[in-house]
DNA sequence: CGCGCCTTTGAAGGAGCTCAATTTAGGTGG
DNA sequence: CCACCTAAATTGAGCTCCTTCAAAGGCGCG
């Protein structure tokens, strides 16, 4: 980052302050008004860079910070004694990160960035401080944990109940969705996972997600190359979802 | 409950107040103390009783409260458009429902009573009001919250990398230790869910649920009796889970 | 340009599902 | 209190979807 070295300290952190930050709809911040935003920006102690591949944190370690998702990707799984693992879920800029620490004081997953990225690093214990004076600070919390809770919901259903397409017409469409919300193309995008990673979110062999993408593709849904997708038919992948009738 | 006529009423009240509640360890109060605890007697406003079978509440209803076991057990579950749906979690006393209606002010799944049941209503604006009193159960409540979290990936592993014994191994185990931890035996309890039920949770059909019964029941690890389960071999169930070497 | 990793595709096998019949338990009314 | 009735559980047989094993192709990075 040579422009550090150039740019003024105070640009710079304007610059990455939450009232400036072009996320703060998707984030913490969202729902607060600016005086109570700025005294979020106080609380957000420092940002962190994590090179792809690399842990945010890693199960075990003691929890101290939950993070919020500056730029780039991340994925949590957590991995069994016998080396099996399951990932648990793929985040993107706005979300928010470890949550999971909260009830023992100690991560219960690991997180890996997916590709370069950067986080805010928010020390829980003055986060639950500012909280409990900023009342649509908490409320706005609350929300976001209970978020994660439903999300979490909407995976096992997916993982319980629906078969190997389904579950990838499912993921495309909620990535598309997310990938909207962040004001690009509901349609084009790139993932950033392997299809192993997609495989495991899933409950499905990497085989098997090739299988669907290359099945999806030949029925004219999307069109696949690589990680690169387009979504040619969103109705189209909905119908897969819904039409399961019993 | 012939008692309520001859009990004085300030005794019964006594006798349902968290400070009394021998669940207190288990559920919100934990960690508070006993000022604090009488604090949140007061935000308990109202019990509710649940007739078996009945909804406490369903999804979409408009979210005011949450709702802390004190009597009973109960599931959640998920409904799909085309009817197929998705049991995800057995509750049981102590324990804290309706956690999903935060995020969206409504509830995004049904809570139904496994048997006749009874629990306190938190009216969660109140809550958020004491929290921002009261730090101990500002913290105990993001604590719940989080191990909520942390539970359901714990199922996401299950139905996402496990085979169908170890799903049941790993929710017997669960249930033992979730008996033990309110003083029942930790080797034999009654299951109040049927096996659709179970199978449902497990992302298993009721007949593969039966059969894994069939066979732990053949090779000398459980002793099953319809609903009626005594575990006779846990290290042994404990063994069926992670002895799946890769 | 070559090497490693990711992806695709094929063929065979198996775990769990579907369909179906029987048994058992629990609740109800005579 | 017993007989009936319905819901739940068990068990069997055949089938299906996904996995496993294997090989080849493609992309990106040093």
């Amino acid at each position: 980052m040579q422009m550090k070295s150039v740019i003024p300290v105070t640009t710079l952190e304007i610059k990455t302050a939450c009232s400036q930050c072009n996320l703060r709809e998707l984030c913490l911040p969202f729902g607060l008004d600016p005086n109570e935003v700025d005294q979020l920006d106080e609380l957000v102690g420092s940002r962190r860079k994590i090179k792809r591949q690399q842990h945010l944190y890693r199960s075990g370690d003691t929890f101290e910070a939950i993070y919020a998702i500056r730029a780039g990707s991340f994925k949590t799984d957590v991995i069994l004694e016998d080396g099996r693992d399951q990932v648990t879920g793929f985040q993107m800029t706005g979300e928010v990160l470890g949550l999971d620490g909260i009830s023992t004081e100690h991560h219960s997953c690991n997180a890996i960035a997916l590709e370069d990225s950067e986080v805010c690093v928010i020390p829980f214990g003055r986060l639950e401080e500012l909280s409990r004076q900023v009342e649509s600070l908490q409320h706005q919390f609350h929300k976001i944990m209970s978020r994660e809770i439903v999300r979490d919901h909407g995976v096992m259903m997916l993982l319980g109940s629906m078969r190997a397409e389904e579950r990838l017409a499912a993921f495309l469409l909620n990535m598309s969705q997310r990938f909207t919300a962040r004001g690009f193309s509901p349609s084009e995008f790139h993932l950033r996972m392997t299809r192993d990673e997609i495989g495991s979110y899933l409950g499905l062999k990497l085989e098997t997600v090739s299988r669907a993408f290359s099945r999806f593709q030949e029925e004219g849904l999307v069109a696949v190359q690589q990680k690169h997708i387009r979504i040619l038919d969103t109705p189209g992948l909905k119908r897969l979802l819904n039409h399961h009738a019993v």
